[in-house]
DNA sequence: GTCTATATTTGGATAGAC
DNA sequence: GTCTATCCAAATATAGAC
């Protein structure tokens, strides 16, 4: 009898297209916004025309929803490398920084991940799944710095989503919020640091 | 000769028109989202074919300005309207509640007035004018309470915006967010309280 | 798996009668 | 100012040949 393959060419290759139909389509949401994605550019774009893409995703928002788990992805591996020094400050200023980053570097990836702008279009639980994973680094991360109240996390998440929205939107390629990252950071540490001392909440 | 008539129905009538066709839209957009907005609809609803929608507006980015327009009035009268009690921390906190009970009262008009989430759509010079207004009411009420860095009214403006889009996003209809507003501003405010009264800046 | 052809819907916008 | 009729373009999606 024929044994089955170690590897499965013909699942490898289809996952190679995928992967090249859904770099074009970021490449189409950034420069046209996220909006404005559309099968047929898509499809060009890529040398096909529009309806061999339902060979690959079942529907328009299958496409959005296989963006949305590939740059909840990326964000997930960048909390996972990020480096930790034990300075409680220092890590959660590096960590914020990288969230910012994160959301200034494609506001179109942004908009997908963290904002809810596409109408009828919301990620499938797997894809969310991801997300909500990397929002648990964060809080592993505020637990071991002794912030252990919801509320921290929530206004610490508030600080960063402010900072990203302000940027992308009044500033976009520059840095008048981005580099309030760290004294934002500072103040939120010393704010909650100093509660803590005193052991009250009002 | 017939006198020119000190009220000029035609117009009255034409503008109660645009008003009834601008609150359709808003309707619309409420329940549809805001990058949903099709004339057909729109027209529908006001009992008019698409077409007429012309003799008002010139065209579908135009009712969108419009839109800006109407949003950034309401906020700007709010804000003017704001009672201010003197007590540099409580103003700070009431102003903020205001701006996020604002954005999360309507997340359309909060997408359509502060993030850029309409492909090819930014609103006119006069439109945006009103925004830049509503700002500089809040820049004066920082600078009365002795914050006069630039950095800071930005870093009180990333506070709301954050604060809002995490309601709107992650717990829409709840105040997992609103509710942390007089904390945060009180955050903000011992924070560059105790700047100025070191007088440094990193 | 990709194509052509097409269905179907919808979109914004214009022309011209009334 | 409003309508009908229409244009034109674009959208997502399906059917069926190859």
């Amino acid at each position: 009898m024929l044994g089955t393959p170690s590897r499965d060419r013909r699942a490898e290759r289809r996952e190679a297209t995928r992967d090249e139909i859904l770099e074009a389509a970021w490449e189409q949401v950034r420069t046209e916004g996220l909006g404005a994605l559309s099968l047929r550019d898509l499809a060009r774009r890529v040398g096909m025309q529009a309806p061999s893409l339902y060979s690959y995703f079942d529907s328009k928002h299958a496409i959005y929803d296989a963006m949305f788990a590939q740059g909840a992805q990326e964000f997930l591996e960048l909390e996972r490398a990020l480096p930790v020094t034990g300075n409680e400050l220092r890590d959660l200023q590096s960590g914020t920084r990288l969230f910012v980053t994160f959301c200034t570097a494609d506001p179109a990836r942004y908009q997908l991940l963290f904002q809810r702008t596409i109408p009828g279009f919301e990620p499938s639980p797997e894809s969310y799944a991801i997300s909500v994973e990397a929002l648990q680094i964060v809080r592993d991360r505020l637990n071991e710095a002794g912030l252990t109240d919801p509320r921290d996390l929530d206004l610490l998440t508030a600080i960063g989503a402010g900072l990203s929205a302000q940027q992308v939107s009044n500033d976009p390629g520059g840095d008048r919020w981005t580099r309030l990252v760290d004294e934002a950071i500072e103040m939120f540490f010393e704010h909650v640091s100093e509660r803590n001392r005193k052991g009250t909440r009002k």
